[in-house]
DNA sequence: GCTTTATGATCTATATATAGACCATTATTC
DNA sequence: GAATAATGGTCTATATATAGATCATAAAGC
């Protein structure tokens, strides 16, 4: 039998991903747009889109955020305008960090 | 040849899944660990943490929200305890709106 | 400087997500 | 109530993401 190694998530990751594809829902029909016409535009297919609405973990990153976009979803809660003055803010961030991380050798009880 | 049908993404997907994955290696080196460790901890392999932080759109969601949690990165900039609230709030506005979405029968020019 | 380790990158086999078709059900409009 | 369209679900083939190993480079700590 082939290993079937089953992800797990975290409460916090399961409920953030199904409130934003109740978002995306949300906002689709306060847009008046079928589940078709979105998926058309997104470039996906229909049932694709409906696990992301519905909360599907097992999804591309890159379609779940291309929907959320085309309906208005920003994550971040960050205007397009904004969005590139933050990511510049993490990568001069970066850069102030350590390029690598180095561990401690090792001192008995590392945790608590 | 195999039908190759590349997808494409808006700048604005591309900038929120890059920011996303710049803020997720900040803070993974501000808590000082090692991409082995969170890769470790999130269940997956380093070389999809990689790829996560580095900003590519083609990741599993949940993959990618488990990282950012466990680093701290909110989503939503919502709190854990807000989360199922924000959750109830879009449920209840999605009882609201009509269960499908009816097209108007075509009217000759239907945008603008 | 030297040593060690984290990181970046590439490659392969395998597991799996996706597209697309289909059907059943439900909901809307008349 | 009838007609029509949207939605939800299932199934299959195929494309593709992932794990895991490996190697080279770079960086941190001494």
């Amino acid at each position: 039998m082939p290993k079937v190694t089953a992800r797990t998530y975290s409460r916090y990751s399961i409920e953030a991903i199904s409130l934003l594809g109740n978002l995306i829902r949300v906002a689709r029909k306060e847009r008046m747009m079928t589940a078709q016409e979105l998926a058309d535009r997104a470039g996906i297919s229909r049932g694709l889109l409906q696990r992301i609405e519905k909360g599907d973990p097992k999804c591309e990153l890159g379609a779940t955020f291309e929907v959320a976009t085309i309906v208005g979803v920003k994550l971040f809660d960050a205007e397009a305008t904004t969005l590139s003055k933050h990511i510049r803010q993490a990568e001069d961030k970066l850069a102030l960090l350590p390029k690598s991380v180095r561990k401690k050798v090792k001192v008995a009880d590392d945790d608590f």
